[in-house]
Parts: C-alpha cells; structure tokens; sequence
DNA sequence: AAATTCTCCTGAAGGC
DNA sequence: TGCCTTCAGGAGAATT
C-alpha cells in the first residue's frame, strides 16, 4: 500500500511529464471511487496547463490554471504515464490526456480518489487540518511532546492520526515505534520529551531511507511494467508477528489497535506506567 | 473533546 | 481444481 514515500516516488516520477503539459482531456470510465470523480473535471480541465506537481500527506496536488486536482493512492492505486494508445485495464478508472501521453490511474480497491478544486487545495476539507509534514522541521519530538499532552490514545494510534502529522501509515508506525524503543500501547501522554526526540528522528530516518529506495524503483513505474516504485523495504517488524526479534530473538507479538495489525517486540519495547 | 468503531472495496490467501 | 470465507488496510464519518 502507499506509504509516503511511495506518494512522494510516484510525485518525482510523473512530474517531469506533466509539469507545463497541457491537459486535452479527461476519461472518466469509473467515477465510483472513495469519492465522485466530480463531473465538472472533464469540462474544466481541458486546455489547461499543469503547472505543478505538489505533495502534501499522501495527497498529490497537480497545481493547474484555474485549480488543482487532488489525487489520494488509497490503498491499492497506482499512476502511471502511458501512451494514449495502451488500451485501458481493469481498474483504469481515470485518464488526464496530453496529447499524445496520459496519466492513468488505476486503483483496484477504488479507495483512492480524484478530486477537482478551484479554490485554494491547502484550505480544502481534505487538506485543511493536517498536521505538519514529517520530513519538515515543524515536526519535532517537542512537537509531539506537546500535542501528546494528557493524552491517553496508544502512541501508535496518535502517529497514524494525520492531524498529528502525515504520511505515518501503518507500516511505519510500527517500524519506527520498534526502533525507537516504545510500546504502541504505550500511552501518548505518557511518553517523555527525550523519548519524543528520539521517535520524531527514527521517523524521518525510516522515511527518508525508503524514499531513497523507492527512487532506486522510480525508473520503472512509469513505462514498462506498472508496478509503483515499490521498495523492498527490509522491515523489522511489520508482517513479522510470531517470528524472532532481529535485536534479541525475543518471539515478535501482533496485536489489533484500531482493526490495524501492530506488531512489537516485547522485550525491546516495554510498556511503561 | 477524545477515543473507538464503522465503512468503503477487491485481490490474495487459506480451508475444505 | 474450484468455490467459499477471511483478511488487509487509508482515513473520513459516525458513534460512544
């Protein structure tokens, strides 16, 4: 599923091709997806310039003349740059032509979505209240600190809140919380500022490490053979429950926290009163 | 307000 | 081989 550093390899790889490209037309084949694709799209859209390919969270903005249009991965979407002339596949559900090229984008499990605004995308509902990007310098470990104030949400939950901060997906919440040391029980509030400083470090190095990764995939993903820069992240803990610590052998325990699965080390990540 | 549960969907995997 | 069941999961909406 995409994570951000997924959003942001698809973003880096479809922007050189459509930055300062004209939009000519719109296909819509399915527009039940986690939203309406709202029919204004086609009518608008045609004859306009993207002048910007932007991420913010996992959503991907293309900033055009008039509006931007708002794309979410969901769990199981892909974009890719094709010739006009590849004929669509199942899932294909909407294409942005330019010319003689297009964006498709595919999604299986239509909980993605593609969206059209003409006012400003970063005030959008979707978008307005965000916490701040993991990667920047707004997201600290004091920034955590304070946000987790008196708060008693499990700290696994709280990092996957995106009010909190974006882009955290399962999979690196429960990487991040394993190298850092913490229980995804533990209690937000709980969590000590020094604790705070060293997850909020482990997360940007945990992102920053697959995006380069996943720019190692990039080269694929938008000709041949469709599959997103998928990088093999080596996981630590993630879909390893019932195997052995890589730290200390210890057998690795999977949970259920908010219907997502969690997976820890009970010997490396102690719960704390 | 904060925390928890529900919901969308379909491919993959497991059971018989 | 094939049919049926179960599961995964991003994140907004609904509920407690």
């Amino acid at each position: 599923m995409p994570e951000l550093p997924e959003v942001e390899t698809t973003r880096r790889g479809i922007a050189p091709a459509l930055e300062q490209q004209k939009i000519t037309a719109v296909i819509v084949r399915n527009k039940k997806l986690r939203w309406i694709v709202p029919i204004e799209i086609s009518r608008d859209l045609a004859g306009q310039t993207v002048q910007k390919v932007q991420r913010r969270g996992k959503y991907l903005l293309l900033a055009c003349d008039t509006g931007t249009v708002i794309i979410h991965l969901g769990m199981s979407g892909s974009l890719r740059i094709l010739s006009v002339a590849i004929a669509a596949n199942k899932h294909d559900h909407v294409d942005l032509i330019f010319g003689k090229q297009c964006l498709r984008f595919n999604d299986p499990r239509r909980f993605g979505c593609v969206l059209w605004t003409q006012k400003d995308a970063l005030l959008h509902p979707l978008l307005k209240n965000l916490g701040p990007e993991p990667l920047s310098t707004a997201f600290s470990g004091s920034y955590l600190f304070r946000c987790a104030n008196k708060r008693h949400v499990p700290i696994k939950n709280f990092l996957m809140d995106s009010s909190i901060v974006v882009g955290v997906g399962n999979i690196y919440a429960n990487e991040a919380l394993f190298i850092a040391g913490i229980h995804p029980q533990q209690a937000a509030g709980s969590i000590s500022l020094a604790q705070f400083q060293c997850l909020a470090k482990t997360i940007k190095e945990v992102l920053r490490a697959a995006i380069k990764q996943g720019g190692t995939t990039l080269r694929n993903f938008s000709n041949s053979d469709g599959k997103p820069g998928y990088f093999k992240q080596k996981l630590n803990v993630y879909g390893r429950g019932g195997l052995a610590c890589l730290t200390c052998k210890t057998i690795l325990e999977e949970i259920r926290l908010g219907q997502r699965s969690t997976v820890y080390c009970p010997q490396c990540q102690i719960l704390t009163l």
